[in-house]
DNA sequence: CTGAAAGCGCTTACAG
DNA sequence: CTGAAAGCGCTTACAG
């Protein structure tokens, strides 16, 4: 019996694939073969329109497993982000893809959620399955995975925030500053009582950044009494930002602007408003984060924070793809967010007498 | 020259990498480093631990081409969506994803636009990339690609719309009926003058089912004057929703109802309406498509066709999954989109007489 | 339980 | 220009 299916196993030479098959049926070596599709110039015509015939005619699609083993390149890039369901994660991954696309590579999205401190896990799958690069959404915060992008001496870009000098390259733009600029024309047009609905913080160092700009700025006018931050989860942000404004106007009823960490919050905190009779800008005065389509739309049009979600996509994939081709360490790319002064604040009613021009003022946050 | 070169090719014995170099350290032969790490069982714990205790000290990550060329499999599925930069489809890929990666399997995307004439090279890079799988949004209508799913035995899965019964196997909802229903319910309230903003029809299927239920059903109900149908880009899709809004006011004024193929338009066409001072739903009625998260916070509530994205996103996988693992072709799966009324329709001002009880139609529409 | 060896499908120096 | 052969890093029947 042994005997037997072993002489079996001898014998049945299962039909060749691949490379193999092809040179068999066109009378060539592989190695012709390959050189057909990989320097076609070198190969004669004649044996080239031959190989290309059968190759076609057999549906021959090369191993892209060998392929990467022998030439120690996959051409596959990982995208480490928080979630896709999420517009602007989407907007930034799709032109990552497309760039990477347009040159060869394929990428693999990770989703980890926001917290940045626990991803090891998830990015070694990454690695794993060969990623020659990486691109990770915010600050990493996992020691194990800092470590291992060091020993692999994996190219990686971190983007949406600009690292801290001595880290990770980075693509994106200054959280802090950003916030800051946007609490401070909120002070210039005499409000004294923010409040702030914000996203996950846990690991999450874009978050971060923008509360401690928020309690400093406020600190440095010299502002005593703190202002309330609202912790809300991303998902059902329009319900989190609705019920979040209800919660400030039953707890803080002093409040005259509220700062979103993002448009969704800023829609839901808007309809709560008008459900409560509030006007807005007149009552109170709200801002939003990110620019997302509908924000001009909304009644009145959302004052926003602009973030360059699809350059930031496609200059993270085109610094990683340099990295690849060159060998070079990715480079730090310095992108700016932008308010966008539109109807949702107003000078305070609280304390209008207070305040020079709040047009004039205008004017300057938009083009500082 | 030639001779040193080859010598020393020779002789520098470049450190062994992967399963060899652990066995080395090891001292254990390779096939027990590989056993190791994939039937551990079948190893005696001190050789395990030792090798477990070696490779981390090395950083062994397993080479995933060299692995899938010996497995002859990667654990790839491909996903062909029209963009990443839409809600839609953003969600559902997120659900696609979540499933798959829970199962060990990575998901390549490969974003191909809207028409799916014409999508074999994009298609083809995938499966030269060992895509296992596919899914794809959408009926396939590119010859070519039918041929090449057929040879290569490729599970495959279309989604969002149901199969013609003789296509590939789908995971998704009748566009056909659905928009009936639709229909139906807006002439039920005695409208007779509709016009629709569609999303591009070239190679989408959904579209043309919308459509052509929306024309049929009004020849059904005995209505001769066409009904005037706009196709719009899908990008910008707010403004788009506004602009054709603002055409449909100028050029067919006695239209009384707008149905929109996507939130966005006719989140663009309430506003413009506001705009226009056109109160809705009492000047004009406007119907949406699927119930986005903003679409009940909108003034008032759309009325919309919530369309089950995360489920089709979830269930395409689990198809794919259950193929995979059994050899079987992946099953058709129905689901149904669910027309939600909310505040966005009203009875017809201009034909309020000839309708009997608008609020029990709405009841019987919402049980359906 | 462990090891030696074959082989997955490619590319590429080397020799001709 | 073409071919024979080595080797990329794994897994797994087979033999012990």
């Amino acid at each position: 019996m042994t005997r037997t299916t072993r002489r079996a196993r001898k014998r049945i030479a299962r039909p060749k694939t691949g490379v193999q098959a092809v040179a068999e049926a066109a009378r060539v070596s592989i190695a012709t073969v390959s050189r057909t599709f990989n320097s076609p110039d070198s190969v004669n015509e004649v044996m080239r329109d031959r190989v290309l015939g059968t190759a076609a005619k057999l549906g021959y699609v090369p191993n892209p497993a060998a392929k990467a083993l022998r030439m120690r390149r996959n051409y596959l890039v990982g995208a480490v982000i928080p979630t896709l369901d999420h517009a602007f994660f989407a907007r930034m991954v799709d032109a990552f893809q497309e760039t990477l696309t347009g040159s060869g590579y394929a990428v693999i999205i990770m989703s980890v959620g926001f917290d940045n401190t626990h991803i090891f896990d998830s990015v070694k799958q990454l690695v794993e399955r060969g990623a020659e690069a990486l691109m990770v959404v915010g600050r990493i915060e996992d020691k194990q995975l800092l470590e291992l992008i060091k020993e692999k001496a994996l190219p990686v870009v971190c983007t949406y925030s600009i690292a801290s000098p001595s880290a990770l390259p980075s693509v994106g733009f200054d959280n802090y500053q950003t916030m800051r600029q946007v609490v401070r024309y909120v002070l210039r047009l005499g409000h004294t009582r923010l409040a702030m609905i914000a996203g996950p913080t846990k690991g999450n160092d874009r978050q971060q950044a923008r509360i401690e700009a928020f309690e400093d700025t406020r600190v440095e006018h010299g502002i005593q009494d703190p202002w309330p931050v609202l912790e809300r989860r991303y998902d059902n942000a329009l319900s989190e930002g609705a019920s979040a404004m209800r919660l400030i106007r039953a707890q803080y009823p002093d409040v005259t602007a509220v700062i979103c960490n993002s448009d969704s919050f800023a829609f839901g905190a808007l309809t709560e408003c008008h459900r409560l009779a509030l006007r807005v800008p007149e009552d109170i005065s709200i801002v939003g984060h990110d620019d997302q389509d509908f924000a001009e739309l909304l009644d009145p049009p959302l004052t926003t924070v602009a973030v360059p979600a699809r350059q930031m996509g496609q200059l993270s994939a085109q610094e990683l793809l340099r990295a690849l081709e060159n060998g070079t360490p990715p480079q730090t790319v310095r992108l700016y967010a932008e308010l966008l002064i539109r109807g949702t604040v107003s000078r305070s009613a609280a304390n209008k007498a207070t305040v020079t021009d709040a047009a004039s003022e205008s004017q300057q946050a938009k083009t500082a």
